[in-house]
DNA sequence: GTGAAAGCGCTAACAA
DNA sequence: TTGTTAGCGCTTTCAC
């Protein structure tokens, strides 16, 4: 009977043990964008770590959309076991609502009694900042992104650490985290009067170095950027960026361990809610050996 | 009942639903590597079509192993409606058997019997081999990568144009798809002694670009590379890449429109199973305005 | 220990 | 039209 199941190729049904079991093996994973590629090392991280957990990864792409966001909320609803949501741009309410409803994970959203796996990217900022300070630079920029909740993170933490720093910075923007938003970051930063800018992601940070390019302004001697996340790309291209890199595989992999527990609550009953991953700044230079502080620049 | 239904909420399930319908409303789509940009557009391609359809997106990385592979579309065979391989490293007569047993559309995979979508990378071969030839070069490399059937197809191409152009070629590895193994590929290329190189895909091309900067090679006056695909980065990175550009994003659309196609036979039975897309060269130079040729090489 | 039966949440094909 | 029932492929319970 068995050998005659093996010949014909049988296969349990996932869906039909779903039913009875009320598991379904598989979890979902939203994304803002699945075109950047910030997301890709998420989406490899929680990749890798689900297979190893056989769970199958239902990948999302909310397309920047709240409405988008709960819909497909709502639907995966029954058919997940849970979701882990990246950069979610659901408010806090309705972040908490859904975290009510099945078991959730949130990445660099921190919202009460939501579970979250948080990038210490403000804490980062800080080495940013240093860094451009010790370089001589005294008037900044932040060019800010469409991700309320991360953006705005960002900039407090900038503002606060160029606050008695006596470095003066303002805000840019938001820009979309994009390369093609990056021209009118770029012109927006040159017409600030800054020596240093900050860009939301490296995506934007991409695209003012190649916008800057074409404009024949030579970055770093003229103009400093730095940009956030250490994406693919961001080691190469011309100038190699200076910047804040982030553990994001690790970050996806945490993601769904957390989700693992929450969906067989082991014998630690009460754990961490929150994992706090932190970040560290990658100084790259074009000018290779030549220590930048020699133009005062970075 | 209804009002009560919607106050709490109420979703149905997906998965019971597809007990009795026996449609399971998600696709799977299997790629070797996630890691890899050149799956980005591809999956952002199937991703797309897949929702506006309202059908879920299970995404697999079968991490380049044919038993993963294997096991992937056993497992999926009853969990989804149908199923999308990109470069499958399943052998002829297992990918056939694969596509006898569930709806199945191949990416960059020809084989009898099989729907497939493919990219006309060889045709574009002709593209990069005048452009060499048209500059000058008389000796030229290929640089080999993993995936047997779609190198193979490369080379032949390859090896057929430069035959009666008096343009003398060699293979050299097989490298890894990636941009560590571009050092080695690098290496192998500088001791070939040929002008100008073809890499199996951007991702090796751009990291041989790394190594031959760090060796102090200067590309395009010492060597040519040219690449393949036209990910992410290779605009960008220094010097940008000539490369073939595919329509990545694109096959993963048509791919899911030949399987909704093949889920719900329309009136024209009888369709298409091959969709050839093809490719065109994207010409950069890092000597911006001055033309190539007048080095005599790309 | 092995075997039969109930039921998971839905949709289908039925009867009223 | 509306209401009822059987059964999709499994797991779990309960009787044997």
């Amino acid at each position: 009977v068995l050998d005659a199941a093996r010949e014909l190729g049988y296969v349990p049904s996932s869906h039909a043990r779903s039913l009875t079991t009320g598991r379904t093996g598989a979890v979902g994973v939203l994304v803002p964008d699945i075109t950047n590629p910030y997301y890709f090392e998420l989406i490899r991280g929680t990749q890798h770590q689900l297979s190893a957990l056989g769970i199958l990864q239902l990948l999302v792409d909310t397309e920047e959309s709240v409405s988008h966001e709960a819909a497909h909320l709502a639907s995966l609803r029954k058919s997940v076991d849970g979701v882990i949501l990246a950069a979610s741009r659901l408010g806090d309410d309705q972040l908490a609502e859904a975290a009510a409803q099945l078991p959730l994970v949130a990445i660099n959203r921190d919202v009460p009694g939501v579970p979250a796996v948080l990038i210490d990217t403000p804490g980062g900022m800080r080495l940013a900042v240093e860094h451009l300070a010790s370089l001589g630079h005294r008037r900044l920029a932040f060019a800010a992104g469409l991700s309320a909740w991360q953006s705005r993170q960002r900039w407090d933490a900038i503002e606060d650490h160029c606050r008695g720093r006596g470095i003066e910075v303002q805000q840019l923007g938001p820009f979309a985290p994009t390369r093609e938003a990056g021209a009118g970051a770029a012109a927006a930063v040159l017409n600030a009067g800054v020596t240093a800018c900050i860009a939301y992601n490296d995506l934007l940070a991409i695209g003012m170095l190649e916008h800057l390019h074409a404009r024949g302004v030579d970055v770093p001697r003229s103009l400093s950027v730095v940009g956030c996340d250490d994406i693919f790309g961001s080691s190469f291209c011309p100038p190699p960026l200076t910047t804040l890199t982030s553990p994001t595989e690790q970050a996806g992999r945490v993601a769904v361990k957390m989700l693992a527990e929450l969906l067989a609550p082991s014998d630690a009953e009460v754990h961490a809610k929150r994992e706090l991953l932190s970040t560290h700044l990658t100084v790259r230079s074009s000018t290779g050996e030549v220590p930048l502080v020699t133009h005062g620049r970075s």
